[in-house]
DNA sequence: ATATTTTATATGTCTGCACATAACCGAAGA
DNA sequence: TCTTCGGTTATGTGCAGACATATAAAATAT
């Protein structure tokens, strides 16, 4: 059996990643185009399109019109993340949660928050502190900064019972967003509520959600030593 | 204009989209099948598939043969980071590049990283340890262990001239792989290296690449601080 | 009441065809 | 020689129709 139909657009892509997994099309090569293909492979140019729009989205193929497809030179790899609410990761590692709320005013936020969710000077935001907790055990701090304008409705929210975290996942939305990830020694502050010493080494995550222009939140995660993020690349 | 047809795929997503932000389908509820939005859009049932499948890829709809479309309760946040050669993203913030080879050299590798790499008791592999700097300044420690098995062209390469990352990316590849990321205190020895303190928050990669069952590379990156990770939402 | 089988239905995908669109490339003009 | 302008070509997308497949729900048997 030498050349069976492969008319599937998963089989498809899977003797297109051999091809160039085998490097019988190496980096930077023009492969055939998707006539000639669905000819070879006798399917549809529609399911080689799909297949090959595919392989392009993970990033092992560039595509230009007229230009033809050709063999990404340096593959940039991509990891997906995935960002659960803190909750949902405790509980899938079957611990308890548990969760208290420190503090909860609205403030004016200083120069470098205010920056960041681009609000007016003077303007106020909710700011609100948290731990989560693992098991009896500090696992993440979250201080957030919310904007009342655009979310209303959390003016009125008991943040006892309910985590910022978890109640804006459920009832705001955002358009836009960015998240930074890094490394740092614990603050006096910090290693007091993780319960850690001063200068440990914490995970920060720093994520910032707008709708179209509008701040929603911008929230600090510091996670207690021992903390892993991974997944499957 | 009421009832504009809307009949291209990404105006289709857009018009998902916005149904879901404006709560007009809420989170958990069933949306109208693909024949009936068809209709309402004017265009053919392929072209609401299409855009139903990328919304659905974004986390934002979960769909069931039979059981119907739905919109999910609590859409998980994917955050796609792109992980580049050192060298370019050095070199894409117009700072210099430079490499220092620190030892290589084939040996039989500690339990820890055996398992991980799935390798046979007593079997060898190559340690690569190298800097890169930035601007003069060291950037990231890379400790690298390589099985000469599953890349045997790693033996005649003069890994002072190109870094193992990058060599790597160039002449293997890989079908897959896992990446966790993690702050850690320096220890002694990457404190020196680094030239930083004992004691230093540092943004540690660690990464694994298969070959299906055969591992090609484990890789711990260790930045130095300062180090931050971002990507857009 | 419970387990099993059947049926109906929504999504998944393939096909063949058509036209749209970007962009490489060569020809014509300045 | 340089610029501009079409023509050509590969990918991008739309459509209608058909069949495949998973599976919720109903019907049936135990």
């Amino acid at each position: 059996m030498t050349a069976q139909d492969i008319n599937s657009w998963q089989a498809v892509q899977s003797e297109i990643l051999n091809r160039i997994q085998s490097r019988q099309w190496k980096p930077g090569d023009l492969i055939p185009n998707e006539v000639d293909l669905a000819q070879e492979f006798g399917c549809a140019r529609a399911t080689v399109n799909r297949a090959l729009r595919a392989v392009a989205d993970a990033g092992l193929l560039e595509r230009r019109r007229k230009a033809g497809t050709r063999v990404t030179v340096h593959p940039v790899r991509r990891a997906t993340l995935n960002i659960p609410i803190i909750r949902h990761e405790i509980e899938e590692r079957n611990q308890t949660y548990a969760y208290t709320l420190i503090a909860s005013k609205t403030k004016v936020p200083p120069a470098g928050t205010r920056a960041q969710m681009r609000l007016g000077r003077g303007q106020k935001a909710l700011q609100v502190q948290a731990v989560h907790f693992a098991d009896g055990r500090p696992y993440v701090y979250e201080d957030r900064w919310i904007n009342p304008l655009a979310v209303p409705a959390i003016k009125t929210t008991d943040l006892n019972s309910v985590s910022a975290n978890e109640w804006l996942v459920a009832h705001a939305s955002f358009t836009d967003g960015d998240i930074a990830f890094s490394a740092a020694n614990a603050d006096a502050k910090v290693a007091d509520i993780l319960r850690i010493d001063p200068g440990d080494a914490v995970f920060v995550i720093e994520r910032n959600t707008w709708v179209s222009e509008t701040a929603v939140t911008s929230v600090k995660l510091t996670f207690a030593p021992g903390y892993r993020m991974h997944t499957a690349i």
